[in-house]
DNA sequence: TAGTTTTAAGTTTTT
DNA sequence: CTTAAAACTA
C-alpha cells in the first residue's frame, strides 16, 4: 500500500479502495445495494489503465443490460479517457461481436439476424403444426431455458428442463431449422462462442491473449452458459473480477443462476472475496425495512449494510381502497412535495410489479398535470409496423430468413397465400437454396407467382439501394421460369409511381443515412400505404413510428454494413433511441417504473405501489420464486435515497373485473419499529372492502346494515361482504363476496395469511364461525 | 384468398 | 378491457 492515493482513489472508502488495487488472484466483490460497485469498476478500470500501464484494448467489461454498460463507459471515461477504448458491452452484444468474426467456425455467416422471442415462436409453429400457441410459446421458453443452461438436444440432462420427449426432438429439428435459416437467437450468441472457444484452441488462444482483465457486473444475474462465457475467455494469466450481490438475483426465469455467485470461490480457486456493506443511498430506516424483508429468505449469503446517512423518516404504508386512490395518493404526495419546493418531479419514482399498472398512474398524472415518463414499456420495436419493416430490412440481409419471408411475402396482399408460402419455403429447405431462388422451383399458381415477382422485384430494388450482393441473386438467374410479361411491368411499375406519389403528400419525410434506402424501401413494398390506411381506420399513428424508425436509422451509414448494424443495435437493444432518452433524462418528470427496471437506478423518494397478494408476490410463487420477490421488494426499496411508501389497495380491477385484494405477504415481514402506517386500516393488516373503508371514514359507525345496501343475496345467504370469519385450518379471515351460483350461494373469503377460499353457504358454512365485529 | 365479424383468451419480469 | 385467434362471408 502507498502513502498517498492518486486523487480519483480518495473518495473511496477502505474498502472500496482495496478492490480496486487487488490484483492477481480471481476477486469477487460483493457489494450490496447503495455501496458504489459501479464506481469501484469505473475507477479500477481507470486505475489499470493509469497505475499498471495495461492497453485499455486489453479489458473486457461485461453487464447485463445497455444502460449499465453505456453508464460505465461514460463514468469511467469521465476518469481517464483511455478508458473509452476499453470494451464494455452485455454478454449478448459481446456474442454478437464475436460471432461476426468468428461465426463461420460454427456455420454462421457474419451476416446472420438476431430473432427475437416472437421470430423464435414464428419459426417454432411452423415445426409444430397442430400444437396450441401456447404450447408452442411454452417450447420456445424452454429452449431457451436449455440453452441458458448450456444443454444441447442430446444432452441427458435436457430433461430437467422439459421431460417430456418429444421436446428433444422438437428442440433438435428447431437447431436444424435454424441451421439451415443460418440466424441466430439470444441464446446462440452465448452458447455458440462458447462451443467455438472450446473446439478451437486458436481462437481460445488469440482471446485470451487479447483480454488481460475481465470484469462482470451483475454477477448475480448470470446464467450456467454465461458462467462456462467467462471460464472459456480466462486464460492462465487472465485477472477475472466478478461483481455482484445475492440478494438482487431478479433474473432466475430466465435462467439466471445464484449458485455462479454463492460457488465462485469453488470454480475460480483461491478467489479473494471484499465485501461492500457501506451504503450511501439511503437512510437507516430504509434500509432496515428493506433487509427484514430479504432476511426472510434462507438461502443467501447474508451481509450487514450500515447506512452512512444515518437516521430518517420512516417508510409509510399506505392502505388504500382501490387503484384510482392508489393513483391520487401517489399524485397528492409528489405534488405536495414539488409544490413545497421540497423536490423536483425527476426526484420521484413509482414503482409497479406489471406494466400494466402504470395505466391507471398515467391518467390520473395526465390529469393533474405532473409530467410523468414511462421506462420500460416502450414496445416500440414490437409493434406491427415496425415489425414488419424490420422483416423486410432482415430478409434483405438474410434471404434464407423464413420468418421474416412468412411475415411479409403477402403484406399488402400479393395474393400468395398460405399454401404457396408454404411451398416457396419447402422448395428452399429441400434443395438448400434461399428464399429469392426457391420460388422458381416450385409450382404456384398464376396469381401467386405474379406476386411474388413483384416481392423479388421489391426486394432486389432494395438491395441494388444498398449495393446487397449475397450470393448474386435470382434476378439473373436463367433456371428462375417466372414470367415476367409487359403488361405486369407496366402495372407494377404504375402501382410503385402511384405510392411514391401518394406518400409525397404525407408524413414520411426523407433523411439521410440508411434512412434513403429503408424509406424506398418501405414505400415500394406498400408497407407505409398499408399502415397508412390502417391509420385512417383506426386513427392510430403507425406512420409516426415507422417515421420514427426512419429516424433512427438516419444515424447508420446508407449501405450493408450500416444495415447490419442498425439490426444488431435494435436487436439487443430495445430502449435504444439514445436521444430521445437523453432527452427525457434531462426534462424533470416523475419516473414511472416496473420493479425489474429499476435495477441500478436510485431516486429520493420511492412509491412501490400495489403491495397485494396475488400482484406482489404473484400467487403462483412460492418457495424458490417466493424468495425471488423477496429480492424483488428489496431491489425495488433499495432504491430510495431519503423517502420510501408502500401503498396496497383493498379491490383492484384487473382484465376488466373487479376483484378483492388482500395486503401483500411483504407488508407484515417489514419490520414493524421502521414503518409508519398511514390511512384508516382499523383491523390491522386485513384490508376492507371498498365500502367498509369509505362507510367507515365517513360515518365511523359500527354496522354495515346501517348502509341499508345488504344485498338480497346477503341477506338469504346469511353472510355479507365484511363479516370476519375464523376456520380452523386457515384462521381468521374475512369474507369478499357472496355471489349466486349453479349450487346456491357461495361465499368467498380471503384469510390473513393471504389465501382466499370459496364455500357453498349451506353445505359447508358450518366450517365458518363468525367472530367479532366487522365495523 | 381476402377481408370482416365473432369469440376467446390473457397480463410478469428482459437480453 | 384489450388483443389475438378463429370462423365466416364475399
Amino acid at each position: 500500500m502507498r502513502d498517498s492515493y492518486p486523487p480519483y482513489l480518495e473518495p473511496l472508502n477502505s474498502e472500496q479502495r482495496q478492490a480496486v488495487l487487488h490484483t492477481g488472484k480471481p476477486l469477487l466483490i460483493l457489494a450490496g445495494a447503495g455501496s458504489g460497485k459501479t464506481r469501484v469498476i469505473t475507477t479500477k478500470i481507470a486505475w489499470l489503465i493509469r497505475e499498471r500501464g495495461l492497453d485499455p484494448r486489453s479489458i473486457l467489461a461485461v453487464t447485463f443490460t445497455n444502460k449499465a454498460a453505456r453508464e460505465m463507459a461514460e463514468r469511467a471515461r469521465q476518469i481517464d479517457v483511455r478508458a473509452g477504448d476499453a470494451m464494455l458491452r452485455t454478454f449478448h452484444s459481446f456474442g454478437a461481436w464475436f460471432l461476426r468474426r468468428n461465426g463461420s467456425l460454427a456455420g454462421l455467416n457474419s451476416g446472420f439476424v438476431i430473432y427475437d422471442d416472437d421470430d423464435v415462436v414464428s419459426l417454432l409453429s411452423s415445426i409444430m403444426e397442430n400444437s396450441a400457441k401456447a404450447e408452442v410459446k411454452h417450447t420456445a421458453h424452454n429452449i431457451s431455458r436449455a440453452k441458458d443452461y448450456f444443454l444441447t438436444p442430446d444432452d441427458p440432462e435436457l430433461a430437467v428442463i422439459d421431460h417430456d420427449r418429444k421436446f428433444r426432438d422438437i428442440y433438435k429439428r428447431y437447431e436444424e431449422r435454424m441451421a439451415q435459416i443460418g440466424n441466430v437467437d439470444f441464446g446462440d450468441l452465448i452458447k455458440k462462442p462458447v462451443e467455438i472457444l472450446r473446439s478451437q484452441s486458436e481462437v481460445a488462444r488469440r482471446f485470451h491473449e487479447r483480454f488481460s482483465v475481465i470484469m462482470v457486473d451483475e454477477y448475480q444475474d448470470a446464467n450456467v452458459a454465461q458462467f462456462r462465457l467467462l471460464k472459456e475467455l480466462c486464460g492462465p494469466d487472465t485477472y477475472v473480477c466478478v461483481v455482484g450481490d445475492d440478494d438482487q438475483s431478479i433474473y432466475r426465469f430466465r435462467g439466471a443462476e445464484v449458485k455462479n455467485i454463492l460457488e465462485f470461490p469453488d470454480r475460480f480457486s483461491g478467489a479473494d472475496i471484499i465485501r461492500l456493506e457501506q451504503n450511501y443511498r439511503s437512510t437507516s430506516p430504509i434500509l432496515k425495512a428493506a433487509s427484514s424483508v430479504v432476511d426472510c429468505n434462507r438461502g443467501r449469503l447474508g451481509k450487514k449494510l450500515r447506512a452512512e446517512k444515518g437516521d430518517g423518516p420512516l417508510p409509510v404504508l399506505a392502505y388504500l381502497p382501490d387503484q384510482n386512490a392508489e393513483a391520487s395518493f401517489c399524485a397528492d404526495k409528489i405534488e405536495a412535495s414539488v409544490n413545497k419546493r421540497e423536490s423536483k418531479w425527476s426526484d420521484w419514482a413509482v414503482l409497479y410489479r406489471t406494466n400494466a399498472q402504470s395505466a391507471g398512474f398515467e391518467t390520473m398524472f395526465l390529469r393533474r398535470g405532473i409530467p410523468y415518463r414511462v421506462v420500460g414499456s416502450l414496445k416500440f420495436y414490437e409493434r406491427e409496423e415496425i415489425k414488419d419493416s424490420l422483416a423486410l430490412l432482415a430478409f434483405l440481409v438474410n434471404p434464407r430468413d423464413e420468418v421474416a419471408f412468412r411475415r411479409i411475402v403477402n403484406k399488402p396482399a400479393r395474393g400468395i397465400g398460405g399454401v404457396s408460402v408454404d411451398k416457396i419455403v419447402e422448395a428452399a429447405i429441400e434443395n438448400n437454396i434461399d428464399l429469392m431462388e426457391s420460388g422458381g422451383k416450385t409450382e404456384l399458381s398464376q396469381k401467386a407467382k405474379k406476386g411474388l415477382n413483384d416481392f423479388y422485384k421489391v426486394i432486389n430494388d432494395a438491395k441494388a439501394c444498398l449495393q446487397i450482393d449475397n450470393n448474386a441473386v435470382s434476378i439473373s438467374d436463367p433456371q428462375s421460369p417466372i414470367p415476367d410479361s409487359k403488361e405486369k411491368k407496366n402495372k407494377s411499375k404504375k402501382t410503385a409511381a402511384k405510392r411514391k406519389e401518394s406518400h409525397k403528400q404525407n408524413r414520411l419525410k426523407s433523411g439521410t443515412g440508411l434512412s434513403v434506402c429503408v424509406e424506398k424501401l418501405l414505400i415500394d413494398s406498400g408497407i407505409a400505404e398499408y399502415h397508412e390506411t390502417q391509420d385512417e381506420i383506426s386513427g392510430n399513428s403507425k406512420i409516426g413510428n415507422l417515421q420514427e424508425l426512419l429516424n433512427g436509422a438516419s444515424e447508420y451509414s446508407n449501405d450493408y454494413e450500416g444495415l447490419l448494424k442498425f439490426l444488431e443495435d435494435i436487436e439487443l437493444d430495445r430502449s435504444m433511441k439514445e436521444e430521445a432518452d437523453k432527452q427525457n433524462n434531462l426534462q424533470d418528470t416523475v419516473t414511472l417504473i416496473t420493479f425489474h427496471n429499476t435495477k441500478g437506478l436510485e431516486f429520493k423518494h420511492v412509491i412501490m405501489t400495489g403491495l397485494e397478494s396475488g400482484i406482489f408476490p404473484r400467487d403462483d410463487k412460492k418457495d424458490d420464486e417466493l424468495e425471488e420477490e423477496r429480492r424483488l421488494f428489496y431491489v425495488g426499496a433499495t432504491r430510495a435515497m431519503d423517502e420510501l411508501y408502500f401503498t396496497t389497495c383493498a379491490e383492484r380491477r384487473m382484465f376488466g373485473r373487479t376483484m378483492q385484494t388482500q395486503p401483500s405477504l411483504f407488508i407484515r415481514e417489514i419490520d414493524r419499529s421502521c414503518l409508519k402506517i398511514s390511512g384508516n386500516n382499523p383491523c390491522g393488516y386485513v384490508n376492507r372492502p371498498k365500502s367498509f373503508n369509505t362507510f367507515n371514514l365517513q360515518s365511523g359507525t359500527k354496522s354495515l346494515s346501517a348502509n341499508g345496501k345488504s344485498s338480497e343475496i346477503e341477506e338469504r345467504s346469511g353472510w355479507r361482504r365484511g363479516q370476519r370469519v375464523f376456520n380452523d385450518n386457515y384462521g381468521y379471515g374475512a369474507v369478499m363476496e357472496v355471489k349466486e351460483s349453479e349450487d346456491g350461494p357461495v361465499v368467498r373469503v380471503c384469510f390473513d395469511n393471504g389465501q382466499e377460499k370459496r364455500f357453498l353457504s349451506e353445505l359447508q358454512g358450518r366450517a365458518y364461525e363468525k367472530v367479532g365485529d366487522d365495523y
